[in-house]
DNA sequence: GCTATAATCAAGCAATGGTTGAACTATCCG
DNA sequence: CGGATAGTTCAACCATTGCTTGATTATAGC
């Protein structure tokens, strides 16, 4: 039988983990490097573009990093934009490094 | 058809992506934070209690941590070691924040 | 040698996840 | 309106993966 605080700790890890599960795949490390070059919003062509993937498969990794925080989405009449969230890569570098 | 620069990109990526699917698992990240706060080796005894793991589950994650190079292994009769490769953290740290 | 202990291996299950292509929606422009 | 453009969703397929259980190997201690 797990302690409360047992449950707690494997809760907060399985958040912190879900950040480096969206990078850890090679097709959204490499959205993610790209939006890092780019430095401000991209459209979802010119990342798909440049991650020589699908729009269809862009959609379904940004989601992911959305979800795990890493990205933030903005949405202009027919196209959308992405760009980094360095706040939260900050912060997890620094936990890391530590 | 890709170029071999386009190739070459996905490798890459392909392999600093390993790295952040080796912590990007809750059990797996546990394991780590573990090691942080234990400084100094630990044996797999030791880790499996505190990550609340069985020994069979420890060695199938600790195969992909080591792989990945984040952890590094020593074995001594019949007990093996384990401690957190921190260069590779700060290295990778460093790339994530900038 | 015998037993207990620490670790590893092997087989299998269930779930997740990456990829593709087609269909669908919403928007822009002439 | 009508066609083109940008995204999104869906369905299907296949591979990967996390986990469990049970057997197996190697070592330590008596």
């Amino acid at each position: 039988m797990p302690t409360l605080h047992a449950a707690r700790t494997v809760a907060r890890a399985a958040r912190r983990a879900a950040v480096f599960k969206a990078l850890g795949e090679p097709t959204r490390l490499r959205i993610v490097d790209f939006l890092r070059r780019r430095r401000g919003w991209a459209t979802g062509t010119e990342v798909a573009e440049d991650a020589g993937i699908s729009l269809a498969l862009l959609c379904h990794h940004a989601e992911a990093l959305v979800e795990a925080g890493v990205v933030r989405k903005r949405k202009e009449g027919q196209t959308s934009y992405w760009r980094l969230n360095r706040g939260l890569l900050a912060a997890v570098s620094r936990q890391l490094g530590a």
